[in-house]
DNA sequence: CTGAAAGCGCTAACAC
DNA sequence: GTGTTAGCGCTTTCAG
């Protein structure tokens, strides 16, 4: 039971040769013997040494280390983006420090606090519902950490790359194809004011109805906080009650879409004949409900992978004292129409 | 824009004073002039001064992170226990360092050094279906940095604490229920040899069988490599195929059971009048599935923080020298009755 | 091919 | 109440 750790001089020590050349015997620089290359690395295994990347780290001025930060680790939408990052950070020998911010404006800034703190190379955000500045996110930039913003962007101008879907296209897509199957008076359940997927998901569904030269109903448009199945519940009865004409529902999630399912199944109404019904984010489950729900598959995994790539590029460049301007990334959204909302087929 | 990153000295120059002081009077010590105290912390907020952790670690010999190995971030279990992880870890001030291992053995070993070489405080393991030995893993003990096991614990004994769920008396549960339900030939959609939690459910599953009396059909029996969805809806048509008589089917992962209720729907079989179903989870669309799954609903968030809080113990215990012994917490499941197995009901 | 020495940014005795 | 000093474990010139 060996409760210290075992150090380069350690190593020295026993070997008789200086610090230095155990380092440089460690990384498999040129200009060493083969002999200590192998008595080094021998010890090395024997002792079951690991570098202490802390003091790489204050030494090199790299932690080899992304900061992540996202608004809720339990969506599957961000722990596909999750995975995605992690696998390209794996690759390239990068760890992942994980934060999340609650959708909480104060623990994001709290959390981008830590980051920094703990000198990470580079940081990849998605920004939560309540945040209303970005000072404690643009400090980074400044001190020559690259972000990269992924999903939930900020909506000022901000000197960094993006990866983003595109929600205005896949919201007016799946909402012209609610009108083109005869839809007239479809109800959204919208996200909060400030993030911009929601925004941008409810102009895509405004940009829609204005194709079709059709009035928007402001008691049709309600807005949800939380995202949640109890939600999507809620408002399809408040709805359903308040006697308006509905004949379609957009919902800005598949968990407020599941909701909705299940409230119009307890009132007994037929979907997609009486209502018909579309989510946004192609949750698995969704396809294998009765019945299946028409929503707007976004690629997760891929936004991981691409942001996180895009990162290590901005890394790499930052290390070489490049200049790196940043980028755009828009993703395809993919349209995935099921039965619950296929009111012609029922005509 | 300062590309360079404020130190202590930094502030010490410019005030005139020495580092010793100024980190003092950042840490709200005692023997500090409030004088000094103020000038200090307003030049720190003026020039957005971050203390630099991985000095601090180095000197300190402690990091202030905790390194979380999962076998899949985007399993829904898994991304709730990480969340009760994480937000014990941030009360606590610990940062989080998250790895995946993919239920791979080498990817998990590869994992688990990436965490001895940033010197983690202490570390939160799943371990992954391929894990064989558990050498990589006591190397921490070893080294006194303490770990916890959650969930997928080593099968072998080792002195370490863990906290799971009682995985076998949530089998046996379910199983002695579909029993009660008239079931007399059930199937057993297992999971992976190697791990403790399917071996658990499988154990409970052949104890309710034995309670009645009942003999075990190896024919009905199958064992899951990956878990899906998929996986549940082609091993329903294999056993739907071999002729073999079926009146309950349960799955060891509600993922599983889903394609199985799938496949049950697409054969024209009707669930729990012919077969009856159960899984393991309780996924919260399960409940409102038509029908609404059966199922066994474990404590994951629970767990994340108790399992933070057993390694926040026990680094706190080795910090002070003290005498940590290892703790087992075993967690209770909760059966959750509904349509699906619900044969009496249609007798 | 190898060693000596300096230093990354911080903290903790120990002085005074 | 504050400064001096040493050192955490590593990398990297610079010598030789």
């Amino acid at each position: 039971m060996n409760k210290k750790q075992i150090t380069l001089s350690d190593l020295a020590k026993e070997l008789g040769i200086s610090t230095a050349t155990v380092s440089r015997a460690l990384k498999d620089y040129p200009d060493i013997s083969d002999e200590t290359k192998v008595r080094v690395l021998g010890l090395a295994k024997k002792w079951n040494y690991r570098p202490n990347s802390m003091a790489a780290g204050l030494r090199k001025r790299e932690s080899k280390v992304i900061g992540v930060i996202v608004p809720d680790i339990i969506n599957h939408f961000f722990s596909s983006v999750i995975k995605g990052i992690m696998s390209v950070a794996y690759d390239a020998d990068y760890r992942v420090m994980l934060m999340q911010s609650d959708e909480s404006f104060e623990k994001e800034q709290v959390d981008a606090e830590a980051l920094f703190s703990s000198r990470v190379d580079g940081v990849l955000v998605s920004v939560a519902h309540g945040t209303k500045s970005y000072e404690h996110l643009l400090q980074f930039n400044n001190s020559g950490i690259p972000i990269v913003f992924f999903d939930k962007v900020p909506k000022e101008v901000v000197d960094s790359s993006k990866v983003m879907v595109d929600d205005f296209h896949g919201a007016f897509s799946v909402v012209e194809h609610l009108l083109e199957q005869g839809c007239r008076h479809i109800a959204h359940f919208r996200g909060p004011q400030l993030a911009s997927t929601s925004i941008n998901r409810y102009e895509g569904y405004l940009a829609a109805l204005k194709k079709y030269d059709l009035p928007v109903n402001e008691a049709l448009i309600l807005e949800c906080e939380e995202l949640t199945l109890e939600e999507g519940q809620a408002f399809t009865n408040r709805i359903l009650n308040s006697g308006q004409p509905v004949d379609g529902i957009f919902a800005v999630t598949d968990a407020v879409a599941l909701g909705t399912l299940v409230a119009l199944r307890e009132a007994g109404k037929k979907v997609p004949q009486e209502i018909a019904v579309a989510g946004f984010s192609d949750w698995k489950i969704s396809a294998i409900l009765d019945p299946p729900l028409t929503s707007v598959a976004q690629p997760s995994e891929e936004m991981g992978t691409l942001a996180a790539k895009l990162l290590l590029k901005e890394i790499a460049g930052m290390k070489d004292d490049e200049e790196v301007s940043p980028e755009t990334i828009i993703l395809r959204t993919e349209l995935k129409i099921r039965k619950s909302s296929m009111k012609k087929t029922f005509l």
